[in-house]
DNA sequence: TTGTTTACTGAACACTGTTCAGTAGATTTG
DNA sequence: CAAATCTACTGAACAGTGTTCAGTAAACAA
């Protein structure tokens, strides 16, 4: 048996050592100009070999797309203890727009980028996307119930919350910042941000 | 001088050609899955002809990306009649997410794919981006002599307010309102809108 | 009619994702 | 231990990509 689950380790190793390389070539040059090829040379392998461990460049993209939602969860856990639940969705649009400036790239392939879509990878995805937005529609009716958000419909309201997070993070990551050059881009996005607090905290 | 004429007619013909039929192709696949030969078999030159009229990939792409800015600028020109800046502050908003929904395709086009951009290029693009924000800047200090956004700095809320009508845009054209599959994308816009609206109403 | 200019072609180059026959080495079997 | 099998890997091949450029045929000027 050893030997098995030494082979078994040592597959493992090797999709490793493939992702690590697919990460860094595909946050460094985006989903299109990223090619297997540049891959393999990063590992020392023949490209042939990419295609042992993974069916093809679609779901080596989608495991790191993966990893990058796991990533972002991980950085959302801690809210859980903010009781109160306005200063918990304001803390959630603080770590959201935190984890795009400190993973621009990883939230660049996770957001904006879009790969050519199997139908069962979709369904993951989606699993993934559902359960984060119900997350955030519970925040907002727990918001309500304390007094917040008046006579607004949740599902327009979070709608327009993601609308907004998602679009900073967006011009962000695609340089749009640069449209205000007095400004430094964090800056801006804090900012931005505020004025969008102000926003929720009066509606 | 008739001859002259007619070539110089000529090749703006075969521009115009070139770009009806480069409109098509990249507006049904995207940059990336667009190519040289597709637009050539489309009007039934070779490949190589292309490049008598345009430099690269590139340039043709960016006489798209212009050709949306100078249709989205032809939709905004009317709402100049508008004289209350909060109204037109408004109808702007509607316009952008009219202009997304009806050219869907341009919108990603010109807001979210990034093509590798030259120098050049770069300068007049942001010319035309920077004098569309700063219009925008303007209606917001309009609207703050007229006793809206107090307190507010019109840098940072004009930043709020673009990315919250990119956001939306962006989720829209990236199919990201499957997130609400109970609800119409439209719908959802612009409902999403609203609330929108009654948070600047507010502020 | 001859010479020149112009517009266009399509083969070539270096790249891309992906497949697959072939191989060298590790493992199992007799 | 030797032979057979099995496994991991290779790299050439295919059809596609953007781009270049020598060659050509037609339109124009002399």
């Amino acid at each position: 048996m050893t030997i098995a689950a030494r082979k078994e380790r040592e597959k493992e190793e090797m999709r490793s050592l493939i992702l690590d390389a697919a990460r860094k070539i595909f946050l460094e040059k985006g989903y299109y100009l990223a090619s297997i090829r540049n891959i393999a040379e990063e590992i020392e392998y023949s490209p042939g070999t990419i295609y042992l461990y993974f069916k093809d460049k679609d779901e080596i993209f989608h495991a790191l797309h993966e990893e990058g939602f796991r990533k972002m969860l991980e950085k959302m856990q801690p809210l859980e203890h903010v009781t109160d639940p306005f200063e918990r969705l304001k803390a959630m649009g603080l770590v959201y727009l935190e984890f795009a400036k400190n993973n621009k790239d990883f939230y660049d392939l996770m957001f904006i980028i879009q790969a050519p879509i199997k139908h069962e990878q979709e369904k993951e995805e989606w699993q993934m996307g559902h359960r984060t937005l119900d997350y955030l529609k519970n925040v907002l009716r727990q918001c309500q119930q304390k007094g917040h958000f008046k006579n607004q419909n949740v599902e327009f309201l979070s709608f327009t919350i993601w609308s907004t997070m998602h679009g900073m993070c967006a011009l962000y990551c695609r340089d749009r910042c640069k449209a205000y050059p007095e400004i430094e881009p964090m800056e801006l996005m804090k900012n931005g941000y505020h004025s969008f607090v102000a926003m929720l905290e009066k509606l």
